[in-house]
DNA sequence: GTATATGCAAAGGGTTTGCACGGTT
DNA sequence: AACCGTGCAAACCCTTTGCATATAC
């Protein structure tokens, strides 16, 4: 992560202890709501405000240093653009979370850009379903 | 669309008039979120109240009659458990939604029920990305 | 007649916005 | 010095809930 400040100064965005505080939160949380982000952010600044989180994540995904995605009902999770690219598997059942490489979509994609000329955001994707466990425990209780 | 009212019957609930007006606003208009239903549903019966359409779709769900998709940041959309399944495409530029057939994601889908266990509901899922539209306006102004 | 469904109004969660102050350039 | 970014509070949208009345069974 070097160069984000040049990220932000290159497209008319200022460099604020703010900005840096909720980058750092984004990278060290991994994945997190704004509210989860905040939290993490008052652990040593308290006094920021939950407005600056939903402003300076609108920022930050303008210049490309993170992204956001879909997974439910509730708030989008932010993740840093740096990881390794992957889609959630969101289970309808018990509410899990969890993660696949995204190569594993990569003929699916391939197919939507010839039939459709559609370009898929792969990090934003989020799969509904039902889980492993919550599939054998379906079973399991159907004796 | 035969045997509804049997449906809520069987699973302990009341066939209303506000039911079947629900049902019959998400059949007609294909897609819908709560408050297009609504708007629909009150040009014949202008007193159904929103918080009655919350709660109408929440029971046609649940006995298997409609289903949801969250398509993006907004509400979520409602569509019969009838029609041809299909995916959402969403794009993040225009926010155009287009469909495609659900057999396009077969292969995709046997991949996560092979190396993840996870059973994908078609249905639910919503792609994001870039449309083929805004992908020529793109490539036009870079000329 | 009894339990469920509805309308209405109020509350709730998440997100956005207006404004004055403070910080970056 | 000029302008952008921030904190705070209020507004906003979408959804849920409490309660009295109306309706299906």
């Amino acid at each position: 992560m070097q160069g984000w400040e040049e990220r932000l100064r290159s497209q008319g965005y200022r460099v604020t202890e703010q900005r840096a505080d909720v980058l750092a939160a984004v990278l060290n949380l991994g994945h997190g709501t704004p509210e989860e982000i905040l939290a993490r952010v008052q652990v040593d600044s308290p006094r920021v405000n939950l407005s600056t989180i939903y402003r300076t994540l609108e920022v930050l995904e303008e210049v490309g240093l993170v992204t956001h995605a879909h997974l439910g009902h509730g708030s989008p999770t932010y993740h840093s653009v740096d990881e390794d690219l992957h889609i959630h598997l969101v289970c309808r059942s018990c509410g899990a979370i969890d993660s696949a490489p995204a190569v594993i979509a990569e003929p699916f994609c391939a197919a939507l850009e010839r039939d459709h000329g559609f370009s898929t955001d792969l990090g934003h994707m989020a799969i509904h379903g039902v889980c492993h466990a919550c599939r054998e425990d379906a079973a399991a209780s159907r004796g």
